[in-house]
DNA sequence: AATGAATGAGAGTTCATTCAT
DNA sequence: AATGAATGAACTCTCATTCAT
């Protein structure tokens, strides 16, 4: 029986290794870039492997993402959960969003580029894994709204505010800076030492500093929303 | 002479028929799964005759992008100049960036997906296009940052207020806004009739008016930065 | 004792349950393109046991075509043995050959499969399965070569013939004629219900009757061979 | 304009060259077990390039049988042109039929593998292609049906007889003849030197008469159906 | 200027078979 | 005896790009 759960461990940490690796590849070198014998090779297995695990590159590519929805969820979730006040769990999402890209940059990342790029599993063979994508994409949207219907609820924020739509607002401002800022400073890191002139305004994404201006922001989004 | 100048007319008005179909595909499918048999077929000239006009696909796609933030910057450069006030050009800026993104929804697409699929001209045969780029999205930057230096030196905005950040911010958490939006709204066209309940959520995406959104969160960050 | 004896049993009967799963799939989807998996699946055991029973695809393969042989060959023996008469042996074998295609269809095919594919155990490993399958090819061609030898020596087929000859030129246009019938037949099932008017002929082939038509052969021959 | 005679002249020769090709690898080592990089290899060309020729394995395989079919037609259509009589007509075809075996062995050996092995083009993208195979098919029965139909007129075929059963009686028994003269013939060639005893009967083959043999089939079937 | 033809370099995927347990 | 896991060797097919004409 031990024998049983040792080969069942193997198995387990195996199919971790081939996700990080992906994930790994995946961003150094966009998805499409990357083949299955690079994923193959990283992981010191053959290509033929790769596919006891994964039934192909794109279900590898969205248990991926759905590892990273869930490591996001979890951590918006705690977060919040940690926090009493409403006010408070709202902060504490949208620090937590940034953190999250700090921890996690691959998996801020992936998201985002299967969001842009026409990745998302809309008729798709692998229905269960499509659906648990959207579930729990849809989860975290609720967990937000909900925050702030309570913050309705307890008189905090105005009545007139839209839950759903600051809810929006809050995250996707988010995500947009971040995405931004992280941009500028992945091609600052790409150029060459004597990069021209026209390219020196990207030294200015180097001093920025993402908390403080993300900070601002929501500060600036919840004082339009308090009562 | 005529006959050289009206060869150069065909040439110039091709090329522009190339640039029209590729961004019209690169759209429609993706720019990778975008093939230069397509393009060419869709121009009704041989896959060797693109050649003669773009040295690579990655070329071609450069150009149009150019073209988009060409476009955009034009867009934007006129809004602004149209207002006196400080305060107005930013809104002008913040209402146009909307505009574009409805009135060109592939620019505003390729441009994003330029910038978040690694597809950005970093180490580049054509420099001189690479270049272009970064001076074009260098304009756009420079303009709404001086508005805001000039807000700062009228008196009107905080001195405290980093400009280039604020730039950032208003600019970003725009983008943010619409890319998500547009995101769900394709999403949900492409979905099947019957769609499990998981994704009923995606309904919500449909009654949001973005017009608004936007001018609500331009408000508050405008709010925020005024003195 | 017993429980050897049993675990024999055992393993004897899943020898035929491989050889029955095999014969299906290959009939069904064709030789090429039945996997061992497939075979294995429907066995219910894993594509490793099988190679505890047969050494390789093609061993399985061949022993289900001996299987074959051997059924035929029973049968054709059985059938000839019922009659007394030379001449009514020879026919008894000509209507069990259609009895047997009628009642192991699968065989028929399998055995007709293996001479027209090149997949004959030539140049083969299982060096005594290769042997097998040409004894009893062998066996079946002498018993109807024995018979009109008999034939001959009783005086009731002419001398002039040749009885290696006369055998094939009975077997062969039988076994001619069945294959294209059920070919046409198989394709006749496998069409469109709107098949274009050029497959309309394919409709000839179902009002045929193969009993009459090989009686009707089978007749002409003897005539020409009798005294 | 010569010169674009001349590209299509050797766009055309390369195109035979390939049908060549594939014709002698299919018929050497079966169609599956041919590869599109070894047909490639064979005419001097990349396997990419194959592919400019023709959209698929499948597609090269059944022009191939095409050919084999309409060479197959014109051969028999030639043969019972030249002659006058309605017998002689038919006897013309049935000659005719082991000389087409003789000079394109390939051929007939790839008709009857298409045949045998469901490698029919039923649901199939090249409609015309598939159209085409079963037009061919279908006039090559129509011409043997046309001539016994003309037999009956002139009062030289009984009236009973059905013409259709008839042909394939003429057509498949001649078929199966063949075809097993061929698989032993073939089997004989690839035998080791010191084959056991087992297969010594195979020896018998070779002094068989092809001509002769189905001369007397034919004569004797034909005497059946005369009136 | 325009193009038909050609291709190198892979892509993702499959499968019969082996082997450690 | 049985098997889960692993893999080598292929497979068909694609595409951006080049080049002779």
């Amino acid at each position: 029986m031990g024998v049983v759960e040792r080969k069942e461990r193997e198995k387990e940490s195996r199919r971790q290794e081939i996700l990080k690796a992906g994930e790994q590849l995946f961003i150094l070198q966009g998805v499409q870039n990357t083949t299955m014998e690079q994923i193959a090779n990283r992981v010191e297995i053959s290509r033929a492997t790769l596919y006891l695990y994964f039934r192909s590159k794109e279900e590898l590519f969205h248990t991926i993402v759905l590892n990273a929805l869930n490591v996001l969820f979890d951590m918006m979730e705690e977060r919040s959960r940690l926090e009493e006040a409403t006010e408070k769990k709202l902060t504490a999402i949208g620090r937590g969003y940034l953190d999250f890209y700090k921890q996690y940059r691959n998996y801020f990342k992936l998201i985002n580029y299967m969001e842009d790029s026409g990745q998302v599993p809309v008729e798709y063979d692998s229905i269960e894994l499509s659906a648990q994508l959207f579930r729990k994409s849809n989860d975290i949207w609720d967990l937000i709204v909900k925050i702030i219907d309570k913050g309705k609820e307890e008189g905090y924020i105005k009545e007139s505010v839209d839950s759903f739509e600051t809810a929006i607002m809050l995250w996707s401002s988010s995500n947009g800076i971040i995405q931004i800022i992280d941009h500028f400073k992945y091609i600052h890191n790409e150029l060459p030492a004597d990069f021209p002139p026209e390219m020196q305004f990207l030294h200015n994404f180097y001093s920025i500093n993402p908390e403080k201006m993300l900070n601002t922001l929501w500060d600036m989004i919840l004082k339009g929303i308090r009562k």
